[in-house]
DNA sequence: CGTACATCCTCCAGTGGCTATAGGAGCAAG
DNA sequence: CTTGCTCCTATAGCCACTGGAGGATGTACG
């Protein structure tokens, strides 16, 4: 008993998918676990718990660096968590860029497509506009 | 007289870094120029404009084969822009759906950074928002 | 005409964060 | 014992570039 948690049950417990978590162990996100005597990986349960950590993270877009200084962080309860608030900080603005980036970016195809005459290539608002970017305001980076 | 426009001044006329127009005629998104004697290649103004409508199709998100499609359809003006007019069309929703995303993601990263007390790692509710999924109400992709 | 310097060339490797495939080996249930 | 599931490694691919090494070409000036 208690022979440890195989890889596919963590995946499961944690939501991150078994080759990710392959790569975070790769790349020193997440420790090399023991092994059994065949080589197959035996986790515990404090790893799914910094699986859905990892997992939670990237999804509100933190990047694997920030995610490395934010699990140090979780390590030492002890510690100032102002470390950690400029990080969330940081990506707070950087989602607020972007939605606005984002949204000027809707504004332009919005012009696009309902100045688009359905008609042919010739008059077409959409081609026009990419073509000539002086006819737009938009002067920003998309995604 | 006429010898060309050379690379340079065409990624200065376009906005198109240097390696960015090389890896475009790579992969077939730009047509191969003639070249010098030397070997250098050179472009005239239509490659600028080409370059041009690219440059503001990568700003508005369009992936390299929408502006394949896109490029193909300007070269044919007597044709129906319903293609042009789908692809913007499809490309809005994408922007529309991705505003949402990151809305919802600001609203959590602002419970966060509210919610963090300034204090040690203990008590911040960086950290423990981050550790808990269940603490939060989001269940989507970043970027 | 020589030389200094800007510009250009090709080829290759790296970015981030995975994801997929090939070709095997381990392990539990029937 | 065999079937079938899970796991292993190693490698390559994704997207759209970006950067560097190491060398060739083109040009402006003295």
């Amino acid at each position: 008993m208690s022979h440890g948690i195989a890889i596919g049950k963590v995946s499961e417990g944690s939501g991150v998918k078994i080759p990710t978590i392959r790569y975070y162990e790769q790349i020193g996100l997440l420790p090399a676990p023991p092994r059994t005597e065949g080589g197959r990986r035996t986790y515990d349960h404090k790893d799914i718990e910094r699986l859905s950590f990892i997992r939670h993270s990237r999804e509100l877009g933190f990047d694997i660096d920030q995610i490395q200084t934010l699990l140090a962080l979780q390590d030492r309860p002890d510690q100032s968590c102002a470390d950690a608030d400029a990080i969330a900080k940081a990506r707070l603005a950087e989602v607020a860029r972007k939605i606005a980036s984002l949204t000027a970016l809707q504004a332009e195809l919005r012009r696009m497509v309902e100045g688009c005459s359905h008609g042919r290539v010739e008059t077409c608002r959409v081609i026009e506009i990419l073509a000539d970017h002086d006819k737009c305001k938009h002067h920003q980076q998309a995604n």
